[in-house]
RNA sequence: GCGGACGUGGCGGAACUGGUAGACGCAAGGGACUUAAAAUCCCUCGGGCUUCGCCCGUGCGGGUUCGACCCCCGCCGUCCGCACCA
């Protein structure tokens, strides 16, 4: 009797609508159990579901099956980060209102998370647009001004004239908006500031604790932090050559060691004695200006000339009063890191040498390398950046230049100008404080009043939620909240007296920054319950793309330290566990006229010596570029639905985690697609062929079969996949499962309701351990099988099987003989045997024999249960 | 420039802590079944040779070791992150 091929379309359906209704996704946060809380990034709600979220939310799926399973409660949640600028794009360029976009893309998006059979608890969904959300986030901000962790401070910021609105650097290209065109100007703004800075230090050590996290996301936060030890160095300037009330200059370095190989000094554009200095010398306020001009984007940077102008003011060096250096206005210094001015000491620094030799500064070396002549050691076209001993330097020759470092810094620390000590010692960061205005409309409010008379006033709790208007309109550029009629002119909350709200919304960063706290208590009136909020966080496993290596999990960072000063919860790391997964990427088709081809637009034709694509239109031949991430520029996309389509669900979650390690890249390929679901088919033929022998409905002639082999193949296959589910090698547990599958279908062919009891109850056995660790991949599959076999209730429900310890270790073993450590035969033999057994038995066999031709071995390498080596 | 990761068949990738290299899958070739196709099943599948077996082989060149994809030294290549950070 042929078994029906299975049958994702009626099946799917059907078994997601019996997980819902046993409501068996949804946890209770008052259940007993140990926690477990794994959490995929959420998505953007742009319109569609693509297949990189399918993925990101299939290897999270198969971890939340596993753990439930495993006796866990745990907590699966789904949401979406809904404020931002594409909703604003669309109402621009479409006249639909951005809310009105958001919802219906978020319910789109849901009803295709939905057909791929997640386990989520969907009764935790919240959109950060949601008003019950922004509400929260809003106290959340009150509470954090409170305690001083919100400043307003003026920033430099990228302001597009057209558009009226701030851009982050990622939106200017080429110094121009990316929307409007136009040419960006650097403006001063007040802006609203999260103090991030606060706990640079913290953050930075708390990553050595981090040990479930990517090494690699631990560097790039570390580089990101940037914590650097130096000097803060006092200059004075040589009186007759300062501008007016001016008397030093402070720069910051870390390598005072060098101080001796100064000279010159470098300031910023920006910096307040350049514009000084610039007051009465037009060519060098031209020079700033022309800084100013050129952008600060890393293309710019890469080509742009180094350049300074003299600004005729002289600095006395510290440790000799006769010896003054030049200051220079140079177009590579920083303004926002350090004091945004240093000293350069060109035989130690390659931009400073550079920087020397167009202006003829001198070149005194000052560190040598260990075992150079100090008096032939001379700077070429190279500085000299490494370690070493210290010449040229007075009181320093001799010294390696870490003592002189410190040298440098206790003599200055000492030394006396104007009062204050010349230097002191400082702890620099990279990290800049976090700014969080956004001048845009589709974002949540900032709770802040603007009173003439009071000042800065914050919006009173009870006042609580500031609502976006929805009467708004997108036709002008800039900012609708600003431009609308009465929304913002409200009664200040101290005086009574006629006040502004503030028009800026929060970066949307700000959202996802404690959309996990949230999940744990979704309907609370306060922004997090701490008790419920304790008991589930950290997040076990976080699992999302790399892209988000720094700001959102830095921000998050912050913001867990953050909340827990306010009083919200009583941890510092919210993620315990981070994975970052890889992309999925598609080949790229173009025609033969230049066109870029979709994947249905063209045939692949698979010969003996290559593949080859047709453009199915034309009949023409394409050509078949690189694997490139899916984008509708390069039309290489694959959607969700098409796959579920002609698929199912449980192809598309086979296959997207079975091929590459899940942190890699993985290629989706029609052929891999259809292997996947080939397998599908296989292993329900396999279960409803073994359904008679199991249940025991048709008497069969008598088939002996080998109860030990199949319960060894079954046990030894679930130890295996737990283990590789365990550590998210969900490849690995995919390979393991086929092997299982290719090892079970030989040993249960012939098996029959008449064969021995002891047969039929491994078979039962073992088909029922292979439909449970495939569940977590293949849930509806594994529902389907699971009631074919009579098993009880459903499987997404049922406890994970514990493997027998004595079954997945063999009686015998087949040791690999070595000779000279190449491998050049086997010895079957008991696992317990000892060495002298081995030794013996090894001896006896014939190659061993013969490539010892009579004499006795030199050695015998007995690894236990693992190989023997003989030495001849 | 600085920092990091990676390099294994035609392809994706396995290989536990230094112990049988190429598991598992895809593609390809051959065969069975079929009027035919699909589906399914079986066999082959790193290279070479004097093919019941032997030699070579994990980017390249050395080294350590009884034994190296794995450890060490030196190269080459690819990818990623940061980037005028004082």
């Amino acid at each position: 009797m042929a078994t029906e091929r299975y049958n994702p379309r009626t099946s799917e359906p059907r078994w997601q609508k019996a997980w819902e209704e046993a409501r068996l996704f949804e946890a209770k946060n008052d259940d007993p159990r140990p926690t477990y809380y794994v959490l995929e990034m959420f998505p953007y709600p742009s319109g569609r579901i693509h297949i990189g979220h399918t993925r990101n939310y299939t290897m999270g799926d198969v971890v939340a099956r596993y753990k439930r399973a495993k006796g866990f409660n745990v907590l699966h949640p789904m949401g979406w980060d809904a404020f931002g600028m594409p909703a604003e794009n669309a109402a621009m360029q479409n006249k639909v209102h951005p809310k009105e976009w958001t919802y219906q893309n978020i319910a789109v998006m849901r009803d295709q998370l939905k057909m791929m059979g997640l386990s989520l608890d969907w009764s935790r969904e919240f959109a950060t647009c949601d008003v019950d959300y922004y509400h929260r986030q809003q106290m959340l901000f009150l509470d954090l001004y409170e305690k001083g962790l919100v400043t307003r401070k003026t920033s430099k910021v990228n302001w597009d004239p057209v558009d009226n609105t701030v851009l982050a650097n990622e939106q200017v290209i080429d110094g121009r908006g990316w929307r409007s065109g136009a040419l960006v100007e650097q403006r001063e703004l007040a802006q609203w500031f999260f103090r991030i800075t606060e706990f640079a230090d913290d953050l930075l050590e708390a990553i050595d604790t981090l040990d479930q996290w990517p090494e690699k996301v631990r560097l790039m936060q570390r580089n990101w932090i940037g914590r650097s030890e130096g000097l803060l160095v006092r200059w004075e300037l040589v009186p007759e050559t300062a501008p007016q009330g001016e008397s030093e200059l402070k720069i910051y370095t870390t390598r005072p060691d060098t101080i001796f190989g100064a000279s010159f000094m470098a300031i910023a554009a920006d910096h307040p004695l350049a514009r000084k200095a610039a007051e009465n010398n037009p060519e060098l306020a031209a020079f700033i200006e022309e800084c100013r001009r050129t952008g600060t984007s890393a293309a710019v940077l890469e080509t742009q000339e180094k350049k300074g102008f003299d600004t005729g003011i002289r600095v006395r060096h510290p440790f000799d009063p006769n010896w003054t250096l030049p200051v220079y206005v140079a177009n590579f210094v920083l303004m926002d890191y350090g004091t945004g001015a240093i000293f350069g000491c060109p035989s130690g620094d390659q931009r400073d040498l550079d920087f020397a030799r167009k202006y003829g500064l001198p070149v005194i070396p000052v560190v040598m390398p260990e075992g150079a002549d100090a008096a032939t050691f001379e700077i070429g076209d190279e500085a000299y950046t490494d370690e070493g001993m210290m010449i040229n330097s007075r009181f320093l020759d001799g010294m390696s230049n870490k003592q002189a470092f410190e040298e440098v810094a206790s003599r200055l620390e000492k030394q006396m100008l104007n009062g204050a000590p010349v230097a002191e010692r400082k702890v620099n960061f990279r990290l800049r404080d976090w700014g969080i205005s956004r001048q845009r409309y589709w974002g949540c409010p900032i709770p802040m009043i603007h009173c003439e008379a009071c000042g800065i006033v914050p919006v009173p709790k009870q006042d609580l939620p500031v609502k976006l208007p929805d009467d708004v309109d997108f036709d002008k550029p800039g900012n609708p909240l600003d431009r609308h009629p009465t929304w913002k002119h409200v009664k200040c909350p101290k005086c009574g007296g006629a006040a502004t709200r503030e028009t800026d919304t929060m970066d949307t960063f700000v959202d996802s920054s404690w959309y996990f706290a949230r999940f744990t208590a979704p309907h609370a009136d306060t922004p997090i319950i701490p008790e419920v909020a304790n008991r589930w966080l950290p997040v076990d496993q976080y699992i999302g793309g790399i892209e988000h290596a720094i700001l959102h999990l830095l921000y998050s960072r912050f913001f867990t330290r953050a909340m827990r000063r306010a009083g919200h919860l009583n941890l510092d790391e919210p993620f315990k566990g981070l994975f970052t997964q890889g992309m999925v990427v598609h080949e790229t088709y173009k025609s033969e006229d230049g066109r870029w081809l979709a994947p249905n637009e063209v045939r692949i034709e698979n010969t003996e010596t290559g593949r080859r694509a047709i453009e199915i239109a034309t009949g023409k031949p394409a050509t078949i570029g690189s694997l490139e991430k899916m984008s509708k520029s390069k039309k290489n996309t694959v959607s969700p639905e098409d796959i579920i389509d002609s698929f199912g669900a449980d192809t598309a979650r086979w296959y997207m985690l079975s091929d590459s390690p899940p942190e890699r890249d993985v290629e989706w390929t029609d052929d891999g697609a259809a292997g996947a679901h080939r397998f599908i088919q296989r292993v329900w033929r396999l279960v409803n062929e073994a359904v008679p022998a199991i249940t025991g409905v048709a008497a069969k002639p008598a088939y002996e079969g080998d109860a030990a082999a199949i319960s060894k193949a079954a046990h030894k296959a679930l130890k295996v996949v737990s283990e590789a589910i365990e550590s998210l090698a969900f490849n690995r547990a995919i390979a393991h499962v086929h092997a299982f599958v290719n090892v079970l279908q030989g040993q249960l062919s012939g098996v029959s309701a008449g064969s021995p009891e002891e047969v039929r109850a491994a078979a039962r056995e073992a088909v029922q351990i292979l439909i449970q660790i495939i569940a977590p991949f293949m849930p509806h599959l594994a529902e389907e099988c699971w009631f074919q076999i009579g098993g009880e209730g459903l499987v997404a429900a049922a406890a994970w099987p514990e493997f027998d310890p004595r079954l997945v270790v063999d009686d015998q073993i087949i040791l690999p003989v070595q000779i000279n450590g190449k491998k050049r035969g086997d010895l079957t033999i008991a696992r317990d045997a000892d060495q002298a057994a081995v030794e013996q038995a090894v001896l006896g066999l014939d190659f061993v024999k013969s490539a010892l031709n009579g004499a006795a071995p030199r050695k015998i390498i007995v690894v236990p249960q693992r190989i023997v080596n003989v030495v001849v």
